[in-house]
DNA sequence: ACACATATAATCAAAAATGAGCATAAAAAA
DNA sequence: TTTTTTATGCTCATTTTTGATTATATGTGT
């Protein structure tokens, strides 16, 4: 067996594994350590594993999973963008709903220029941001609180949207496509979605492009139920393309 | 398992969890608790996450500013005596209602020790304070955000209120007496305090003696309508006694 | 305010893993 | 064949990881 086989089949072990030990593999291929560590080294300089003590690890399970700080930056100028292009729609003296997320969150940043608002949120970082904002009146949602997101769902949120018609829904997603239309990972907060697109007369989704074509777990609204989406140029043009022949108005920051 | 790889999983407990222990992580992945603080203390190097005394907490960037509370530090001392005689009084698997308040808000850091526990609130401060403990479910009623106190009021909080039934409401009051009974300076947040006594099965009224014998502007409820009084020894004591008399369980720290 | 229990940081020691240098053997080139 | 190159193995000083110990810090209850 060459050298060359020989990393590729540690290579494959890692993948089956996700863990390879410079031990085993010294006795898998009836070799020296020392080899083994040679072999390691070369593999992890062409950037195809992580090197650790007693052996080595995937280089992607190095990448931590992104923490919600994390989520926020990602992307953040994109973002921010969106959440501006979504500032134009609202105009003085109306009532929105603001759904929790880092997109939303930024929006709320950009009302605090208006004069005169009525915010329904079920984010209590979007409704922390407005509470002192002079014309601008805050309300939350009720509901079980998620620490992981500070949102607010389940039946309570739920009944609380029933009480309330809002001018505007601004609504985060974590998977918009034509034929799957709008879905999101967890049951719970995909049924206060649904509220929340209830309730409004205009629907704006708010999503950067990583968003868009994309199809997650629990659906909470059909396509045809939004009026505008707004992301980034990063997006698949052929999906945009998709989406905007459905009736909707779609505009890219 | 490799450092890396029990650091990735110390993450994951993390986002599982909210929170983790130095003793469970260090009996979890048998190792010396030394081994456990030195990898904590890497990932909140990281800005992975955030320790705490005994373990680490999730990594939140955005932290609500007790800075209102900390004005309010008139009686603290008594105020917190109060709130830990009140914690005496729940038990693990209740449902109980927390009323915003300063000493509601000692009473929320007490039940942080609690393993089991179902808590409703009015208060922002409250649901925050234990929204990443575990085995405690937050439940935010909903309503208008008043920023001076970070309360909810108004008629989405009252209907909250209707649609739930706990085992102990603790309510907070500007003025307790024996011949106009409880009230407070606010017409609205006295509607909603009304609602937060009729839900619950028993009422625990937790106020310092400047209240006792004070009467303000809009009742919400008569004397009779609460179980227990909770209060310092600096509170009159002929007022405390005609309470008493009513049938009200009185308890002084 | 005090004592008590628990948690922590700092330090040291031991075990395991490593890298560097050198020797050897096999393969390739001259 | 001889020389050169390459791959491998071996030894040992160094580094990394971990656990144990102890003084200090922190928090809790009286």
């Amino acid at each position: 067996m060459y050298g060359i086989e020989r990393k590729s089949a540690i290579l494959e072990l890692l993948n089956k594994n996700a863990r390879v030990d410079v031990q085993e593999l010294s006795q898998h291929f009836d070799l020296s350590e020392s080899t083994i560590r040679r072999d390691l080294k070369e593999l992890e300089e062409a950037q195809l594993l992580k090197r650790t003590h007693g052996g080595a690890v995937l280089f992607k399970s190095v990448t931590f999973e992104p923490t919600y700080i994390e989520k926020e930056v990602q992307f953040q100028k994109e973002k921010r963008a969106i959440a501006k292009e979504a500032a134009k729609l609202i105009e003085n003296g109306e009532s929105i709903l603001l759904d929790s997320g880092t997109t939303t969150y930024y929006l709320a940043q950009e009302l605090r220029n208006f004069s005169s608002l009525q915010v329904v949120t079920n984010s209590i970082l979007c409704a922390n941001e407005l509470k002192d904002v002079t014309g601008i009146e805050v309300l939350l949602c009720g509901g079980s609180l998620r620490s992981e997101t500070l949102a607010l769902v389940g039946p309570l949120a739920e009944n609380s949207f029933n009480q309330i018609c809002v001018d505007k829904s601004f609504i985060a997603t974590n998977g918009v496509d034509v034929e799957n239309g709008l879905t999101t990972p967890n049951l719970i907060e995909a049924s206060t979605k649904k509220k929340m697109i209830d309730c409004a007369e205009k629907v704006i989704l708010i999503t950067d492009h990583t968003k868009i074509g994309q199809v997650s777990f629990a659906k909470f609204a059909d396509i045809h139920e939004i009026n505008y989406l707004i992301t980034d140029s990063a997006a698949q043009q052929t999906v945009l393309n998709r989406i905007e022949e459905s009736g909707i108005s779609v505009r890219v920051v």
